[in-house]
DNA sequence: CATGAATGAGGTTTCATTCAT
DNA sequence: TATGAATGAAACCTCATTCAT
């Protein structure tokens, strides 16, 4: 007797990310995806509902990772245990962010439909969500706090970051490197681009 | 691309535009369209080659008109015919992208796609993105150009914008009015968040 | 433009009839009823919901046809207009039924499956089914208020007769004309429930 | 047909009776059975070759039990060790086929594809049906020979009493009791077939 | 013997597209 | 031009059966 194996499910998934990534969801077929990982077609229902079910997952699951790791970074701490500074904070999580779109192409660029799965399992979706914007705007807050930064309203800016990593992945300038693209943001979110004089503030 | 009756050809342009905005693709059938605009199925077939050709269509008129939003507002003058400061012209981009994506939310959410698009009308499209990327870049190199701005990546910056009123109006707070929306993403790009020091360059 | 057609209906029905009689319902593929009867699979979908709505109506339909015999031979009226005598009016009756059942093979062999049928389409089924034991027990009523027949449960009866000439198709003797089964269903129902006044051998 | 645990075969026969009885043979899925019965799906094939023939098997051995009750009653003898006279061994015949489907309602319904059946093990169930047959014909024709009865066609009315019962077990109306059902087929088949003596009402 | 994960042939069903009217 | 009945390729999905454990 068999057991339901996590690394079946695991390799469904990838082999999955890698299919729905190249072609949109209507065009590719279950048999492919079976075929491509070696698996009878039936063995896709054994892990998952349906089409969509395998499709979500995927994204949810990718974007499950991407905020624990945002949560790793941001509540790295000083040698002293305090937290870090929340422009340093904030760097981190630019970084952190550009990375997963470097590492994960293929989920990062699903994503873009995260607007479709939210009519679909709004529940679980809109949790996992509020957890990553909370992570990026408490951050945010926390600099405002102590004076380190300035925004009138934390929760806009978390929602943009994802959309300007996003942006630049697909229409920006071709063979960006991840360094380029981390700190090109940001720049963007930190600073800006209008060059202020002193002593005038914004 | 004048067709018989162009009345009917908005019709079921904008008919089409309000059911792939609701749901995806591949969940939109032309039986469901046609129905929704009273006519027969046929029709369609009559000014569109077929459903991606629709879809296309719909997705690339709506973008035409934004690239025109945008050109006519970055090209104003001033009273002496001379053009608008790059400041300025970035707060009317701004503005327009905004303005557009509150007058027409179901192109402006289907433009998600676009990556998707983008492997199938390669050429007219990449042409028209091109439009759209040179508009508020040139602008922004002309800000850099003669001191006001400072952009290492004008193509980046550019390639941003779209993605951050997206995700704002995707994943920002409910019930954002298109002034804070316009205010929030002029303050992000033009000025960042990190408070800065008097006399202490980025 | 073409209008849905009801000769193409029965001939879907038909040729459904004949594919369910000669295998049980799982082991008939739609795709051999459509091209049995030279039609697109599709177009089974343009008149019945799914397999089982075709496989329903077939029986509902035969049904139906079958009572219509019915209640023609049963209100049939002697020259005088008056109507036939119950003893001739159940006579007729069982002519109706055994000569359905060889007109109707496929039918009358379906009918098999009515108790499944009740689930699914109680309502309708229900009423149909309701007629034509009225149709036969109002009349065996007749009889008996009259004196010709004597009957402690009319009810009952009815609902024999269409299982008597079932069991006689199925399970009788091979070779078996219709006459010879109408006579022998009449003697045994008939007997059974005919007073016969002393001296006088059946 | 002793199989390593007649135990469990009992269980598996008893629960796709019951899930047999309720939805058709495609409905029944043999996960549902297996599940139903607490056992793992491989279990049943130690037991059955395969779903049909479970499903066989199953009315076979009930419609084994029914004749071998026939058998019983019909070959009962009286005190002086005689058999019983004819009119009363049909009654007893009635009386154990009414008994059975009160009994074993599950099975008594799906003898209804006994048609199927024949198609596809002729042989064994041509034998077993023949003997059902011949034990009522044969004490139809008994009856017959010593004046008790009167019958055309013995085979014929054998053929007719179970699609009598269940007709009525399907067809008549509700919460009809065992006697009432048993009295009303005796009645009918009965007064049909038996001489009366003049003057003697029924 | 008992299990249930794995399989994949084959089923039902969908729906973009065609074309006669 | 406008229609919608007809089509059938191709998709999703089921489920009887197998077999490693």
């Amino acid at each position: 007797m068999q057991r339901p194996d996590e690394k079946k499910r695991q390799l469904i998934v990838a082999t999955a990310a890698k299919m729905f990534a190249a072609r949109p969801f209507h065009k590719v077929r279950l048999d492919d995806i079976a075929a491509e990982a070696h698996l009878g077609k039936g063995t896709l229902y054994v892990y998952f509902d349906n089409k969509e079910d395998l499709y979500i997952s995927l994204i949810y699951d990718g974007f499950e990772r991407l905020v624990e790791n945002l949560r790793r970074e941001l509540s790295a701490t000083a040698a002293d245990g305090s937290l870090l500074p929340a422009a340093e904070a904030l760097r981190r999580a630019v970084d952190a962010l550009v990375g997963f779109a470097f590492a994960h192409p293929h989920l990062f660029e699903m994503m873009r439909n995260v607007g479709e799965i939210k009519r679909l399992h709004a529940g679980e979706w809109k949790a996992k969500r509020q957890e990553f914007m909370e992570l990026i705007a408490n951050t945010i807050r926390r600099g405002v706090e102590n004076g380190e930064l300035t925004d009138q309203n934390p929760e806009m800016t978390a929602a943009c970051l994802g959309g300007m990593v996003r942006s630049i992945m697909l229409f920006g300038p071709r063979d960006l490197g991840e360094r380029e693209v981390a700190a090109q943001v940001y720049r963007l979110i930190g600073h800006g681009i209008i060059k202020r004089p002193c002593g005038k503030p914004q």
